[in-house]
DNA sequence: ATAAAAATGAAAATCAAATTCATTTAAAAT
DNA sequence: ATTTTAAATGAATTTGATTTTCATTTTTAT
Protein backbone atom coordinates (compact mmCIF):
# COMPACT_ATOMS: atom_id res chain seq x y z
CA UNK A 1 0.00 0.00 0.00
CA UNK A 2 0.73 3.97 -0.77
CA UNK A 3 3.40 2.07 -3.03
CA UNK A 4 4.89 4.56 -6.27
CA UNK A 5 4.57 7.79 -3.75
CA UNK A 6 5.35 11.33 -6.33
CA UNK A 7 9.36 11.88 -5.81
CA UNK A 8 9.70 14.07 -3.01
CA UNK A 9 7.17 12.38 -1.02
CA UNK A 10 8.73 9.16 -0.14
CA UNK A 11 8.71 9.03 3.69
CA UNK A 12 10.80 6.08 4.84
CA UNK A 13 14.37 5.87 4.15
CA UNK A 14 16.83 3.30 5.80
CA UNK A 15 19.77 4.04 7.59
CA UNK A 16 22.55 3.02 6.61
CA UNK A 17 24.53 0.68 8.98
CA UNK A 18 26.26 2.55 12.07
CA UNK A 19 29.84 3.88 11.19
CA UNK A 20 32.21 1.92 13.80
CA UNK A 21 34.96 4.26 15.05
CA UNK A 22 38.69 2.89 16.00
CA UNK A 23 40.25 3.45 18.86
CA UNK A 24 42.90 6.23 17.04
CA UNK A 25 39.02 8.12 15.99
CA UNK A 26 37.66 7.98 19.30
CA UNK A 27 40.55 9.97 20.57
CA UNK A 28 40.18 12.13 17.91
CA UNK A 29 36.83 13.26 19.09
CA UNK A 30 37.79 13.86 22.27
CA UNK A 31 40.43 16.03 21.28
CA UNK A 32 37.92 18.25 19.29
CA UNK A 33 35.81 18.17 22.69
CA UNK A 34 38.89 19.68 24.16
CA UNK A 35 39.13 16.68 26.93
CA UNK A 36 41.61 14.62 27.76
CA UNK A 37 42.45 11.29 27.04
CA UNK A 38 41.66 8.62 29.58
CA UNK A 39 40.85 4.71 29.07
CA UNK A 40 37.52 5.07 30.74
CA UNK A 41 36.59 8.00 28.09
CA UNK A 42 37.79 6.05 25.21
CA UNK A 43 35.80 3.15 26.99
CA UNK A 44 32.13 4.87 27.15
CA UNK A 45 32.71 6.35 23.41
CA UNK A 46 33.78 3.20 22.11
CA UNK A 47 30.15 1.38 23.85
CA UNK A 48 28.68 4.37 22.08
CA UNK A 49 30.12 3.40 18.78
CA UNK A 50 29.18 -0.30 18.53
CA UNK A 51 27.02 -2.83 20.02
CA UNK A 52 23.82 -4.02 18.82
CA UNK A 53 21.30 -1.23 20.34
CA UNK A 54 21.97 1.99 18.72
CA UNK A 55 20.57 3.94 21.79
CA UNK A 56 22.01 3.43 25.16
CA UNK A 57 21.25 4.68 28.57
CA UNK A 58 23.52 5.90 30.76
CA UNK A 59 22.88 2.68 32.82
CA UNK A 60 23.88 0.62 29.88
CA UNK A 61 27.16 2.39 29.22
CA UNK A 62 28.06 2.11 32.84
CA UNK A 63 27.44 -1.95 32.78
CA UNK A 64 28.91 -2.01 29.33
CA UNK A 65 32.52 -0.58 30.66
CA UNK A 66 32.46 -1.75 34.15
CA UNK A 67 33.50 -5.33 32.42
CA UNK A 68 37.04 -3.58 31.90
CA UNK A 69 36.85 -0.84 34.43
CA UNK A 70 34.77 -2.97 37.82
CA UNK A 71 35.18 0.55 39.81
CA UNK A 72 33.81 3.28 37.32
CA UNK A 73 31.25 5.13 38.23
CA UNK A 74 27.91 7.08 37.21
CA UNK A 75 29.81 10.03 38.00
CA UNK A 76 32.63 9.63 35.59
CA UNK A 77 29.95 8.38 32.36
CA UNK A 78 27.86 11.01 33.10
CA UNK A 79 30.19 13.94 33.24
CA UNK A 80 31.61 12.84 29.96
CA UNK A 81 28.19 12.28 28.60
CA UNK A 82 27.37 16.26 29.26
CA UNK A 83 30.61 17.28 27.84
CA UNK A 84 30.66 15.49 24.73
CA UNK A 85 26.50 16.54 24.35
CA UNK A 86 27.53 20.34 24.97
CA UNK A 87 30.18 19.82 22.26
CA UNK A 88 27.54 18.41 19.65
CA UNK A 89 29.40 15.06 19.18
CA UNK A 90 25.95 13.30 20.82
CA UNK A 91 22.65 13.85 20.72
CA UNK A 92 20.35 13.25 23.86
CA UNK A 93 17.30 11.89 22.96
CA UNK A 94 14.38 12.18 26.32
CA UNK A 95 11.51 10.43 24.90
CA UNK A 96 8.95 10.72 27.88
CA UNK A 97 9.72 9.27 31.45
CA UNK A 98 12.42 7.07 32.30
CA UNK A 99 16.18 7.55 31.80
CA UNK A 100 18.01 9.55 28.48
CA UNK A 101 19.19 7.82 25.52
CA UNK A 102 22.34 9.12 24.12
CA UNK A 103 23.73 7.93 20.53
CA UNK A 104 27.34 8.73 19.19
CA UNK A 105 27.02 11.47 15.72
CA UNK A 106 28.33 10.36 13.26
CA UNK A 107 28.45 11.62 9.16
CA UNK A 108 24.83 10.47 8.75
CA UNK A 109 22.47 13.60 9.12
CA UNK A 110 19.36 14.54 10.68
CA UNK A 111 17.61 11.27 11.76
CA UNK A 112 14.82 10.67 13.49
CA UNK A 113 12.64 8.40 15.85
CA UNK A 114 9.98 6.44 15.80
CA UNK A 115 8.82 4.66 19.47
CA UNK A 116 6.56 1.80 20.71
CA UNK A 117 4.69 3.29 23.68
CA UNK A 118 4.09 -0.86 24.29
CA UNK A 119 7.69 -2.23 23.85
CA UNK A 120 9.58 0.87 23.71
CA UNK A 121 11.29 -0.48 20.31
CA UNK A 122 12.99 2.77 18.70
CA UNK A 123 13.29 2.83 15.47
CA UNK A 124 15.19 5.16 12.95
CA UNK A 125 14.33 6.93 10.13
CA UNK A 126 15.67 10.15 7.44
CA UNK A 127 13.47 12.50 5.62
CA UNK A 128 14.73 15.11 3.44
CA UNK A 129 11.79 17.50 3.58
CA UNK A 130 10.81 17.43 6.74
CA UNK A 131 14.60 18.17 7.49
CA UNK A 132 14.87 20.98 4.83
CA UNK A 133 11.50 22.38 6.18
CA UNK A 134 13.07 22.59 9.33
CA UNK A 135 16.16 24.44 8.49
CA UNK A 136 13.57 26.73 6.71
CA UNK A 137 11.66 27.79 9.57
CA UNK A 138 14.59 28.47 11.68
CA UNK A 139 16.57 30.48 8.49
CA UNK A 140 12.94 32.22 7.70
CA UNK A 141 12.81 33.55 11.88
CA UNK A 142 16.64 34.25 11.12
CA UNK A 143 17.41 31.94 14.31
CA UNK A 144 20.44 29.41 14.42
CA UNK A 145 19.91 25.76 14.26
CA UNK A 146 21.27 23.91 17.07
CA UNK A 147 19.32 20.76 16.62
CA UNK A 148 16.29 19.26 15.67
CA UNK A 149 14.31 16.34 17.35
CA UNK A 150 11.36 14.27 15.30
CA UNK A 151 9.65 11.32 17.15
CA UNK A 152 6.57 9.60 16.48
CA UNK A 153 4.97 7.88 19.50
CA UNK A 154 3.25 4.65 18.20
CA UNK A 155 1.86 0.89 19.02
CA UNK A 156 3.98 -0.81 16.64
CA UNK A 157 2.71 -3.71 14.96
CA UNK A 158 3.81 -6.51 16.79
CA UNK A 159 2.22 -4.91 19.70
CA UNK A 160 -1.05 -4.39 18.12
CA UNK A 161 -0.85 -8.45 17.40
CA UNK A 162 -0.76 -9.74 20.71
CA UNK B 1 14.00 36.96 2.84
CA UNK B 2 12.56 33.66 1.75
CA UNK B 3 9.09 35.07 0.99
CA UNK B 4 6.65 33.70 -1.83
CA UNK B 5 7.50 30.09 -0.84
CA UNK B 6 5.53 27.42 -3.68
CA UNK B 7 2.16 26.48 -2.23
CA UNK B 8 2.84 24.15 0.59
CA UNK B 9 5.95 25.02 1.53
CA UNK B 10 5.40 27.59 3.59
CA UNK B 11 6.82 26.45 6.84
CA UNK B 12 5.79 29.24 9.46
CA UNK B 13 2.17 29.33 10.10
CA UNK B 14 0.87 30.75 13.99
CA UNK B 15 -0.53 29.47 16.39
CA UNK B 16 -4.12 30.44 16.70
CA UNK B 17 -4.66 31.96 20.38
CA UNK B 18 -5.13 29.29 23.04
CA UNK B 19 -8.70 28.31 23.80
CA UNK B 20 -9.77 28.66 27.43
CA UNK B 21 -12.11 26.52 28.89
CA UNK B 22 -15.26 27.32 31.27
CA UNK B 23 -15.66 25.43 34.57
CA UNK B 24 -18.13 23.17 32.61
CA UNK B 25 -16.11 22.16 30.08
CA UNK B 26 -12.99 21.50 32.27
CA UNK B 27 -15.67 19.37 34.63
CA UNK B 28 -16.19 17.44 30.83
CA UNK B 29 -13.01 16.68 30.71
CA UNK B 30 -12.73 15.19 33.92
CA UNK B 31 -15.71 13.21 33.02
CA UNK B 32 -14.64 12.31 29.35
CA UNK B 33 -11.56 10.78 31.21
CA UNK B 34 -13.70 8.56 33.58
CA UNK B 35 -12.35 10.86 36.19
CA UNK B 36 -14.27 12.10 39.39
CA UNK B 37 -14.82 15.93 39.67
CA UNK B 38 -12.71 17.11 42.61
CA UNK B 39 -12.27 21.15 43.24
CA UNK B 40 -8.59 20.71 43.14
CA UNK B 41 -8.82 18.79 39.59
CA UNK B 42 -10.64 21.36 38.65
CA UNK B 43 -7.98 23.86 39.57
CA UNK B 44 -5.42 22.50 37.89
CA UNK B 45 -7.07 22.46 34.52
CA UNK B 46 -7.60 25.56 34.97
CA UNK B 47 -4.36 26.37 35.58
CA UNK B 48 -3.54 24.07 32.52
CA UNK B 49 -6.21 25.82 30.65
CA UNK B 50 -5.27 29.81 30.89
CA UNK B 51 -2.23 32.05 32.15
CA UNK B 52 0.43 33.80 30.45
CA UNK B 53 2.83 30.49 30.05
CA UNK B 54 1.64 28.05 27.82
CA UNK B 55 3.62 25.70 28.72
CA UNK B 56 3.46 24.63 32.41
CA UNK B 57 5.65 21.98 34.84
CA UNK B 58 4.13 20.52 38.07
CA UNK B 59 5.59 22.75 39.92
CA UNK B 60 4.11 26.05 37.84
CA UNK B 61 0.95 24.54 38.43
CA UNK B 62 1.10 23.56 42.29
CA UNK B 63 2.62 27.00 42.94
CA UNK B 64 -0.56 28.45 41.19
CA UNK B 65 -2.94 25.95 42.77
CA UNK B 66 -1.81 26.32 46.03
CA UNK B 67 -3.01 29.92 46.19
CA UNK B 68 -6.61 28.18 46.60
CA UNK B 69 -5.85 25.37 47.86
CA UNK B 70 -2.80 25.41 50.62
CA UNK B 71 -2.16 21.95 51.19
CA UNK B 72 -2.52 20.85 48.39
CA UNK B 73 0.93 18.74 46.86
CA UNK B 74 3.06 16.98 44.17
CA UNK B 75 1.24 13.96 44.47
CA UNK B 76 -2.29 15.01 43.28
CA UNK B 77 -0.57 17.51 40.55
CA UNK B 78 1.62 14.58 39.25
CA UNK B 79 -1.33 11.90 39.67
CA UNK B 80 -3.95 14.00 37.57
CA UNK B 81 -1.50 14.89 35.07
CA UNK B 82 -0.31 11.16 34.57
CA UNK B 83 -4.28 10.18 33.97
CA UNK B 84 -5.00 13.03 31.42
CA UNK B 85 -1.48 12.21 29.52
CA UNK B 86 -2.92 8.56 29.36
CA UNK B 87 -5.94 10.03 28.38
CA UNK B 88 -4.30 11.58 25.71
CA UNK B 89 -5.78 14.97 27.12
CA UNK B 90 -2.97 16.78 27.99
CA UNK B 91 0.70 16.78 26.50
CA UNK B 92 3.48 16.28 27.73
CA UNK B 93 6.50 18.09 26.80
CA UNK B 94 10.35 16.72 28.28
CA UNK B 95 13.10 19.01 26.09
CA UNK B 96 16.16 17.64 27.61
CA UNK B 97 16.79 18.40 30.71
CA UNK B 98 14.50 19.76 33.58
CA UNK B 99 11.21 19.08 34.63
CA UNK B 100 8.28 17.87 32.02
CA UNK B 101 6.00 20.68 30.34
CA UNK B 102 2.26 19.99 30.22
CA UNK B 103 -0.24 21.50 27.61
CA UNK B 104 -3.65 20.94 27.29
CA UNK B 105 -4.72 19.85 24.20
CA UNK B 106 -7.47 21.88 22.35
CA UNK B 107 -9.22 21.61 18.82
CA UNK B 108 -6.12 22.86 17.10
CA UNK B 109 -4.21 19.94 15.56
CA UNK B 110 -0.60 18.56 16.15
CA UNK B 111 1.48 22.07 16.42
CA UNK B 112 5.49 21.85 17.19
CA UNK B 113 7.78 23.14 19.51
CA UNK B 114 10.55 25.34 18.98
CA UNK B 115 13.03 25.99 21.70
CA UNK B 116 15.71 28.51 22.70
CA UNK B 117 18.89 26.38 24.33
CA UNK B 118 20.15 29.88 25.99
CA UNK B 119 16.94 31.42 27.14
CA UNK B 120 14.70 28.61 27.37
CA UNK B 121 12.00 30.85 25.42
CA UNK B 122 9.81 28.45 23.71
CA UNK B 123 7.64 29.06 20.85
CA UNK B 124 4.56 27.20 18.79
CA UNK B 125 4.97 26.50 15.11
CA UNK B 126 2.64 24.61 12.92
CA UNK B 127 3.37 22.91 9.62
CA UNK B 128 0.71 20.88 7.69
CA UNK B 129 3.16 19.22 5.44
CA UNK B 130 5.58 17.73 7.94
CA UNK B 131 2.01 16.60 10.17
CA UNK B 132 1.37 14.44 7.32
CA UNK B 133 4.36 13.15 5.95
CA UNK B 134 4.73 11.91 9.32
CA UNK B 135 1.07 10.24 9.67
CA UNK B 136 1.73 8.73 5.99
CA UNK B 137 5.09 7.38 7.75
CA UNK B 138 3.09 5.77 10.18
CA UNK B 139 0.63 4.68 7.85
CA UNK B 140 2.89 2.59 5.31
CA UNK B 141 4.27 0.95 8.52
CA UNK B 142 1.22 0.04 9.54
CA UNK B 143 1.41 1.45 12.78
CA UNK B 144 -1.19 3.37 15.00
CA UNK B 145 -0.01 6.77 15.82
CA UNK B 146 -0.18 8.45 18.84
CA UNK B 147 1.62 11.32 19.07
CA UNK B 148 4.41 12.90 17.05
CA UNK B 149 6.69 15.88 18.23
CA UNK B 150 8.57 18.03 16.07
CA UNK B 151 11.16 20.42 18.08
CA UNK B 152 13.72 22.76 17.12
CA UNK B 153 16.60 24.19 19.31
CA UNK B 154 17.90 26.94 18.56
CA UNK B 155 19.70 30.20 19.54
CA UNK B 156 17.21 32.82 19.32
CA UNK B 157 17.90 36.12 18.07
CA UNK B 158 17.01 38.22 21.42
CA UNK B 159 19.87 35.61 22.52
CA UNK B 160 21.90 36.06 19.74
CA UNK B 161 22.01 40.04 19.77
CA UNK B 162 24.17 39.86 23.25
C1' DA C 1 60.91 13.25 35.38
C1' DT C 2 57.96 16.89 37.28
C1' DA C 3 54.61 20.40 37.95
C1' DA C 4 50.05 22.03 36.89
C1' DA C 5 45.69 21.10 35.48
C1' DA C 6 42.21 17.97 34.85
C1' DA C 7 39.89 13.45 35.63
C1' DT C 8 38.47 9.79 38.66
C1' DG C 9 35.43 7.37 41.96
C1' DA C 10 33.08 6.87 46.33
C1' DA C 11 29.68 9.01 48.72
C1' DA C 12 26.39 12.34 49.40
C1' DA C 13 23.20 15.72 47.54
C1' DT C 14 19.67 17.14 44.45
C1' DC C 15 15.70 16.92 41.76
C1' DA C 16 11.71 14.99 39.44
C1' DA C 17 8.30 11.77 39.78
C1' DA C 18 5.87 7.84 41.94
C1' DT C 19 4.07 5.50 45.88
C1' DT C 20 2.09 4.52 50.54
C1' DC C 21 -1.45 4.90 53.70
C1' DA C 22 -4.56 6.94 56.94
C1' DT C 23 -8.20 10.25 56.22
C1' DT C 24 -11.57 12.64 53.50
C1' DT C 25 -14.70 13.25 49.67
C1' DA C 26 -17.63 12.39 45.55
C1' DA C 27 -21.09 9.94 43.50
C1' DA C 28 -24.08 5.96 43.31
C1' DA C 29 -27.56 3.48 45.71
C1' DT C 30 -30.69 3.36 48.76
C1' DA D 1 -31.57 13.23 52.20
C1' DT D 2 -28.70 9.51 54.08
C1' DT D 3 -25.84 5.74 53.59
C1' DT D 4 -22.49 3.15 51.19
C1' DT D 5 -18.52 2.44 48.61
C1' DA D 6 -15.13 3.33 45.67
C1' DA D 7 -11.99 6.82 44.58
C1' DA D 8 -9.26 11.02 45.75
C1' DT D 9 -6.44 13.64 48.88
C1' DG D 10 -2.13 15.07 51.18
C1' DA D 11 1.76 14.33 54.21
C1' DA D 12 5.55 11.74 54.16
C1' DT D 13 8.42 8.48 52.18
C1' DT D 14 10.57 6.16 48.36
C1' DT D 15 12.47 5.61 43.94
C1' DG D 16 15.38 6.62 40.21
C1' DA D 17 18.12 9.69 37.40
C1' DT D 18 21.48 12.97 37.37
C1' DT D 19 24.76 16.16 39.66
C1' DT D 20 28.05 17.62 42.96
C1' DT D 21 31.82 17.24 46.37
C1' DC D 22 36.28 16.20 47.53
C1' DA D 23 40.33 13.51 48.40
C1' DT D 24 43.19 10.88 45.31
C1' DT D 25 45.06 9.67 40.87
C1' DT D 26 46.19 10.43 36.08
C1' DT D 27 47.23 13.09 31.99
C1' DT D 28 49.78 16.37 29.45
C1' DA D 29 52.97 19.98 28.72
C1' DT D 30 57.41 21.40 30.26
Amino acid sequence: MLKNLPIGTQTDVLIEPRTFFNEKELKEILKKCGLKITKQRVAVLKVLSSGPRYHKTAKDILEEVKKNFPNIGFATIYRLLKRLSQAQMILEISMGAGSSCYELKTKQQSHYHIACLNCGKIIEFKNKMIETTLEKIVLEKNYTLKNQVVEIYVNCDSCKNQ
